[in-house]
DNA sequence: AAAAAGATTAATGAAAGATTAATTGAATTA
DNA sequence: TAATTCAATTAATCTTTCATTAATCTTTTT
């Protein structure tokens, strides 16, 4: 595994299709294998391992539908996505059935595609990150978990109380922008007075000394306006 | 109270469909609840776990994709998917790069969208019994068995009472992660007061006292959210 | 240099949580 | 039907947490 990119096979007979969607998908960033008939298909998949197939179950030379269940039996686990110039419902029903991750009908808008390509993988990826990034930012060298509410520096765990959660929050998703006081008190407390801005100070501080572990993040004061989170 | 149907959630504002489409899912075996409009979808979705949610888009009330958003940040694993009569590209766009699972558009066919979601789940289903195997789940030294109710410490067997077994059941299936109050007392209770909370204290307290022997087992409690059973 | 704003540290007290004990109520048994 | 058992709930009490407030020091602005 010298790259990382995310290797998909495309089986289409479709000389222009195929080379089209093949290049538009490489332009992408992905590492396509473009098999032109259902043998060579066979042939490549029994030798290379792969993130997902793109199948046209139109293909001359073989039912789509059993040759997918073959490389279902093959590969258990690679998820395939049907292009099909076929609309019957039957049909959809079948692939999905079948255990297929989408459907396509042609003509196919090559953008579309890729955006669906992407969605799929990356969800198809998270099991083997857990869900650690979700609903967790980076920050510099913390990660910040918004919903336990904790800073992990090293796997050092530092538990946040709420305040000093919502405000981290707050400031982490305006990185790099400041934030008037008017705005986060009434974003936090829901309300803009005098008490809750010396509040606010104070939860300032301690976030400071939270992230201090780290010198390339700052918190810092512009007179009279707000703060600004600064990192990367 | 636990049941092994899964949960949807429905965002659907018209009255015919709304009700249609939450029958059918219904009859399909699925634990359907049906939000009339965001509002209402937001307050269920803050005292409730779901295992997909299906979102109209075109709600009058809000704009689908900022709706989206919301949801996202709220519960960074939930799985969505959006039903729309609207087919502009830019909105399909849109709605993949938000990580929606799925763009239906109407009129939708019941029987498609029921073996699309079941396509769906299964794939989504696979990676959640990381150390789950039939029922019985490994913590840290223990072995917790959700069918017998049983923890196991080196052959030691405690025999846990339903809520025990419901409350671990529930953290262990959300280890490392925080369990609100909200959703623990919805989701063993049914509702949420002053005196179920009462109760999920003394509960919390027993299955500490259960797992003390393994030291790298924690139930922490997040001041005013809820819990998080820490092991590994 | 005075005044305002901000930073920091410490003190406080109400609410939340933990723990143990008492009570209730349903199911089981005598 | 009375007695027993067992789990869940409620009560009572003790402990901890954390947002707020206060007090004091530092920086910025004019």
């Amino acid at each position: 595994m010298t790259t990382n990119k995310n290797k998909i096979i495309l089986l289409e007979d479709d000389e222009t299709l195929g080379y089209l969607l093949s290049e538009y998908l490489k332009m992408n960033d992905f590492d396509i294998v473009w098999a032109k008939n259902s043998v060579n298909c066979f042939k490549i998949l029994e030798e290379n391992t792969f993130d997902l197939a793109i199948l046209d179950i139109m293909l001359p030379d073989i039912d789509g539908f059993s040759f997918a269940q073959k490389i279902k039996n093959m590969h258990p686990n690679l998820p395939f996505l049907f292009l099909t110039a076929r609309s019957l419902k039957i049909d959809v029903l079948k692939g999905f059935s079948l255990g297929a991750v989408d459907y396509l009908k042609k003509p196919i808008d090559e953008e579309v595609l890729v955006v669906r390509i992407k969605a799929l993988l990356s969800r198809l990826k998270q099991p083997a990150q857990s869900n650690e990034t979700n609903g967790s930012y980076k920050l510099g060298a913390y990660i910040f978990n918004a919903v336990n509410q904790e800073l992990n520096f090293n796997d050092n765990i530092i538990s946040l109380t709420n305040r000093e959660s919502e405000l981290l929050h707050y400031l982490i998703s305006n990185k790099n922008k400041l934030c008037t006081h008017k705005e986060i008190l009434n974003h936090l407390w829901g309300k803009n007075d005098y008490f809750n801005k010396k509040s606010l100070n104070v939860f300032i501080t301690r976030l400071r000394k939270y992230l201090n572990k780290d010198v390339s993040i700052k918190i810092e004061n512009v007179h009279n306006r707000g703060f600004i989170l600064k990192s990367d």
